[in-house]
DNA sequence: TGAAAATTCGTAATGATTACGATATAATCA
DNA sequence: TGATTATATCGTAATCATTACGAATTTTCA
């Protein structure tokens, strides 16, 4: 994830009236340098080390704001909200993912099914899409 | 659903050495009947009327066994797992939901995108897929 | 710097899900 | 049918992620 993407994070952030805290600060680079889905546990084991106090209202409060404004997307994965760096800020266009349920790890997947058949729901209004692949990575292949 | 669903789901039961118990009866139907996503509770309360001391560890073991034997499908929206009767019970060949937000209701995506792009993932382990389209039904656009 | 608004902390509440010992029930077979 | 055994259920408590909220703190901007 490009410095680039920080950036414009913080720069969506002003824009929109939020304040850039320090928290905010930390959790949009912790995103950024993850590159991955973290669960609202993860962001608070990482950044406890340096706010030893954080509060998950804090966490939350800001997980659901930076989603709002577009700076992370979320999953949900066997009942637990994951959040990762969104996509968008770096300049890529609407895909998917592949994500990886060992690691948190994601590739793109250079298509959407949703150009496919939107002429067979007519009638409905439709909301949003979900779309994802589950498996393990290369790498935690390599370990296990 | 048909009522040679319900038959298929109680020789599956059997077949996997499950005893045929009146609550299990009484969630196989009421999932066939139903023919849409069902959450925990849900269940719980259409079945109390049954049987008032019904417990919610009766109503999630059996929710998990039946996914386990392919009676039920499962899926998870706002942070509640939800069930359906597997489609496959009523011999329909794999396919993905459009859900709608409102009422569960389901309706058939005649298209799975996995066709088209495993040779993107080549070197993971693919485990599972989620598609799924959300949105509100012709009927519920209707009342609101 | 000072005032106003937003943010965070500390902690408690909520709600879905899971766990478990005691009891009840279904399946099997003599 | 009755006894036996494994499985299922009940009643209830525990767990865990998420949400809520009043008091205290911090950012922003004039």
């Amino acid at each position: 994830m490009t410095g680039a993407s920080v950036e414009k994070a913080i720069q969506l952030l002003k824009e929109k009236g939020y304040k850039y805290t320090d928290k905010r600060q930390s959790m949009i680079e912790l995103f950024a340098q993850a590159d991955r889905y973290l669960t609202a546990k993860e962001v608070q084991k990482y950044l406890k080390q340096t706010y030893p106090s954080l509060s998950y209202d804090t966490i939350y409060r800001n997980l659901y704001s930076f989603v709002e404004m577009n700076i992370l997307e979320e999953t949900e994965l066997s009942g637990e909200k994951m959040f990762r760096f969104s996509c968008s800020l770096d300049g890529q266009h609407h895909h998917h993912h592949f994500i990886c349920t060992k690691c948190g790890m994601t590739k793109n997947i250079h298509m959407c099914p949703m150009d496919f058949f939107k002429e067979q729901l007519d009638g409905c209004e439709i909301q949003s899409h979900r779309f994802e692949i589950f498996g393990t990575c290369e790498n935690c292949l390599k370990v296990s």
